[in-house]
DNA sequence: CAGCATCAACTACGTTTGTAGTAGTATTCT
DNA sequence: AGAATACTACTACAAACGTAGTTGATGCTG
């Protein structure tokens, strides 16, 4: 048994990952061109990553298209992120701070934060009275390693 | 140039650079006593991140005590989880998904959002003027109160 | 002062990460 | 078909990381 879902994903990986994210499935190829304008890594490095991903059970292959393999991510954005998130939120010392210093470094306006809370008022409105903090249902789970 | 101060930490490093930010001096034993209940790296392991993290620039030794240095950030705080965050930030794709996802998830509530909008508040009203460097400005129109 | 406890300094070692080369196979172009 | 390409499957390798042992010096205790 092994769980495949939960790993740890270097800079490099995320970096791919992302891009799968969004296009959903691409080559190696397609993964080297879309790579942050810049960092140009040999076509073999975003190989080389990808078999790692593969390994670590991140991407599956989807079919071919000549000979060239396709792939797509197979773990979730949210939960990946959402682990990242954690960990810098511990180093923070809460999710307060965090924002905090977003909003400090000009990162982060009165705007943004009234569309939070709007939203957040809306999806209370929908299934919730007025108990502020109630942990929202959230069943992606299964602790952090 | 020699740019000292803005290299990569490792999450161990950090987790060591945490405790000395908290104590501002620190022997390897307390660090080591410090680190994370549960984790208990050996002695020498401690040395080991904390010799690093002085190669790097990131502790200084302050003095001794006996014959056991003590230790001190040679690195701020804040611009250093500040990266870390801006990284995270990039990854979700701007400041206002990522603290969307704290709220989603439970990890942000309307009360922070409130303390935090008016500490903002608060802010402008000491220093007026436009935000700095942020270039991305996004109206979120209709506001709710 | 003799011993034991503490430290610092150095060395070691397996794993992960970034980076890429090579060989062999499938495609495609002329 | 034969040559030029594009891919995949391996292999390589140095730097960074996590983890810790060994040695020799320093300090403390009875």
């Amino acid at each position: 048994m092994a769980r495949r879902t939960a790993r740890r994903f270097s800079p490099f990986e995320l970096e791919v990952l992302e891009v799968l994210w969004r296009r959903r499935e691409a080559s190696i190829r397609e993964l080297q061109e879309a790579l942050a304008p810049g960092r140009r890594p040999a076509y073999t490095t975003v190989q080389t990553i990808v078999a790692r991903l593969e390994e670590k059970g991140a991407v599956r292959r989807t079919r071919k298209v000549g000979n060239a393999a396709l792939f797509e991510p197979a773990v979730e954005r949210a939960p990946v992120l959402g682990r990242l998130l954690d960990e810098l939120v511990a180093l923070f010392g809460g999710s307060q701070p965090l924002v905090s210093h977003l909003v400090e470094s000009g990162k982060l306006d009165l705007a943004d934060l009234r569309a939070l809370e709007a939203a957040r008022g809306e999806a209370a409105r929908d299934n919730d009275g007025g108990s502020p903090s109630s942990p929202r249902r959230r069943p992606a789970g299964k602790s952090s390693r």
